[in-house]
DNA sequence: TTGTAGGCGTTATCAG
DNA sequence: CTGATAACGCCTACAA
């Protein structure tokens, strides 16, 4: 029999196999495995309880090749130092490609490059990904976004600036949370608040200056600009502004910083300064990472459902892909989802 | 023409329409894209040229399911908190499926876990893996190996504790790079040195003790046991054993953590006792972690080549599936690999 | 050095 | 509801 011997051969059990074991045809087979209808549910059983007898599992390439699919989600992403990032929104991804039984390819991306375009260009054609997830900054540089619809990809889109731009998109609401944790340093007694804004080209950074400066209005504390300084999400970038406002005249009592890596920047400076944190100044970041609650005191911040974002992005490309009705409750899921405050010991009441 | 009707359709080029292009076989074609032998010059050329003007990129799928392979390598690693290390490995692994034209799927791992084997199975048939990537510590588990070896699928482990129970396996002069650290420490003017050992089940745990020991009787320092503590590679375990040391009637005036992870620690319980870094103490860590430069003050650590260790073992592993004579360059590259001496401002010397 | 035939394990088409 | 048969694009074996 061709089935012991491929037991024998220790070979994986084919859809041949299978229908023979069960008396059916391949094609019912296939039926069954792809949950399509038109089976009688007895017959249902009788496969499914071969399929179970003899291990079966589809053969991905011959099903890539016959369906003309390749089952494959592509992520790429900012291959940076900081990386937790980068971790959560792994989790995220790879979590709703396993659930939709998708494979995921990943295309790290050293910035700045020249090469974007082609290394983009060439991993699609290479890996037939059939859609790609782009998180932020990725998903608003324009070459991509044109090598991928000339590719005809869809695309979703994590945290982008403008959310029209792609086929899917979900994004957090940053400007609320800023707005928040600014209420919380003003709660302790902070007027003199310093800000140290963001890389322009990351939606996040408006985003988190506009909730700064809402807050602010709300609690008229009129905006002192000279106190919002230039910064670039890179720690030594957060250092230098600090340096900047710590040496004024007159020093803020707090800064806010618009991620924890220029948070840590921060933290440096005013260590470097003989300052002490939080009592001679009050310090928050923003994104929850790895070494927020690492520093010492531990960082007051903002963290995002990265991976609950992802894996929402993710799930809904793919249902995208399959075609299911976009009615679906699904399909449906809000692109927005909200942040939430960590509050930990860098920031205290005024002294 | 089929070609044009191709094209018209956006569909990919076939082996079929290079063949037509350059006036020859596919077998041609195939030999080319495959760099085999047997093709003349001038006819390698002609296919060449017709396989960029066609765009032509060969369908995996196809490829896969002729050859039966699937050009897929596993990763297996364990999905914990501190990920600065999976970045790492994932950079060098990526590398090396890349240049080998291998895809690189990943099964992370929550640990610890009853279905570790039943997970790894799985994967295993899903993605017809080849062969997996195996880093500390999923390479030390017992159930796991038992799974790949049953599956019969090569192994190449990163930092196993016996670098023998895999066919393939790279690791780091750990000890030696453990004694220089605490050569580092003793050359300050430190005796006195409080050391926190790692998870019994790393390999790394058991060589960064020799190499302290080592160090010790090298500068005939006499080793005093209970100054060395026991810790698991967590934040927490760091903690408690700093504590226990430092509150000690004749605390260490120097620290060596065998981690970052816990060097981080070492500092929250010399802060949470008032203890200046490095003034009252000393702390180092191991493995260079992103965090490491960002504490105040920046931690003496180790740094390991882990993206070079990764891409090592996956390349010889890649080389092992396709067969490649192992008397090749590469194949005899070295599975040990040296250690690097950060050393920053949270060492300095005994006051 | 080059080409031909057959098959890899699915899915799609269309007939029963 | 079910099944025979033809793709899918490539590689291996064997011829020439």
């Amino acid at each position: 029999m061709r089935t012991d011997e491929r037991a024998a051969a220790k070979l994986r059990a084919t859809i041949f196999d299978v229908a023979r074991h069960a008396g059916v045809s391949i094609k019912t087979v296939s039926r069954v495995v792809n949950n399509e209808p038109n089976v009688r549910e007895a017959t249902r059983d009788k496969v499914r309880a071969s399929i179970d007898a003899l291990h079966y599992r589809p053969n991905a390439a011959a099903r890539g090749l016959s369906a003309k699919r390749s089952f494959v989600i592509g992520l790429i992403y900012e291959n940076s130092e900081e990386f937790s990032y980068t971790k959560d929104l792994l989790s995220g991804v790879l979590g709703a490609c396993e659930t939709h039984n998708y494979s995921l390819l990943l295309r790290p991306l050293t910035l700045p490059s020249a090469e974007v375009s082609h290394s983009i260009h060439s991993f699609i054609r290479l890996t037939a990904a059939e859609g790609v997830v782009l998180p932020a900054p990725i998903g608003d540089m324009p070459e991509v976004m044109q090598v991928l619809s000339g590719l005809d990809v869809p695309v979703a889109t994590i945290s982008p600036k403008h959310p029209r731009s792609a086929d899917i998109s979900v994004y957090c609401d940053e400007a609320d949370a800023t707005f928040r944790l600014t209420e919380h340093v003003l709660a302790l007694g902070h007027t003199h608040i310093g800000f140290i804004k963001g890389h322009p080209d990351h939606r996040a950074s408006h985003e988190r200056l506009a909730g700064f400066t809402q807050a602010l209005q709300t609690n008229k504390i009129g905006l002192d600009a000279s106190l919002t300084e230039d910064g670039f999400f890179t720690f030594e970038s957060g250092r230098q502004a600090a340096f900047r406002l710590l040496r004024r005249e007159r020093p803020p009592t707090a800064i806010i910083a618009t991620n924890d890596e220029m948070a840590c920047g921060v933290m440096h400076a005013a260590h470097e300064l003989d300052l002490h944190i939080p009592h001679d100044v009050s310090i928050a970041g923003f994104d929850d990472t790895a070494v927020a609650s690492r520093l010492w005191p531990p960082l007051t911040t903002v963290r995002q459902p990265i991976t609950e974002m992802a894996e929402a992005a993710t799930s809904r490309l793919i249902q995208r892909l399959i075609g299911d009705e976009p009615g679906a409750p699904e399909a449906c899921s809000p692109g927005l989802f909200p942040c939430q405050l960590v509050i930990r010991r860098s920031t205290a009441a005024r002294s």
